[in-house]
DNA sequence: AACACACCTGTAGCCACTACAGGTTCAAGC
DNA sequence: GCTTGAACCTGTAGTGGCTACAGGTGTGTT
């Protein structure tokens, strides 16, 4: 049995994340001491790295409790887990489109800067004024 | 003199932002029609839609006001605001590269899911081991 | 004068944590 | 057995940048 810190160091998640993680019923409760402290399982563990390595791949909370129901049913088709994976890869690659077009701009504004005082900074005229900007760099 | 709904449609920004940007001093509180409603010049539209196109190219509110600050001393060299735009520019860079490698990843495995039922899932598998994945993505 | 709509203030909620404050338990050393 | 100090406990509030109400008031047109 593992106690919170022990858990966060096996999972690189930290103590007061694992409590709001249980706050939340990502994590179920776990048994406790005599003390009322937190006492962990092996089952516990795995599934916090689940979450973890989830999390650092990007996936929403949410998105993570219908993996974590999925991957309990086991005879269960993969399809559901599949589309899942998919539709966070497009949200990922459509936020990569949307950073390159952004640094485009962001390159374009600071290559006219020439130096010199702010009455004539090249910067500061293009945040005055979208219509110097190439692209619609919408939502970032 | 523009109200705060012709205000919103002259800069493409939600009313309700304005009000907020007005609470966290972004924007300065406006004169007040006899019966207590905003009345906008020329000089908020200007403000409020630099502020917008800045929010718009990912700069965060404490950048902007800095740029804020620093536009409003015309004959101050610029290399303040260069350092800022670049020092964004290269926040926005790091993120893209963060997202391409996490997209990567996703591709991996994603395309290693051939079908079939969950206890076989490539996903599921490599979400439980992060030994399956080529690199690090650690925070994004 | 009536109506619809825009406006007002203030507060709470979103996401995924993080950071306290003020108290309790545990394990090691003496 | 006792003391120390780290680790633990609960609960609440804060982060960024808004967004969404609720419950009331002003404005402009017919």
């Amino acid at each position: 049995m593992l106690s919170i810190g022990e858990l966060a160091q096996a999972t690189g998640c930290k103590v007061e994340t694992i409590r709001y993680y249980e706050k939340i019923a990502l994590m179920p409760a776990p048994q406790r001491s005599a003390g009322n402290q937190r006492r962990y399982s092996q089952q516990h563990r795995e599934r916090l790295y689940f979450i973890r390595h989830s999390r650092d791949l990007g996936f929403s909370i949410d998105a993570i409790r219908e993996l974590l129901t999925l991957s309990d049913q086991q005879q269960r088709n993969c399809t559901a887990v599949d589309t899942l994976a998919r539709r966070h890869r497009d949200a990922v690659q459509e936020r990569i489109a949307s950073l390159l077009t952004l640094r485009d701009e962001l390159d374009r504004m600071i290559e006219g800067c020439a130096g010199g005082d702010v009455a004539h900074c090249r910067i500061i005229e293009v945040l005055s004024d979208h219509s110097h900007c190439h692209g619609d760099h919408g939502e970032v």
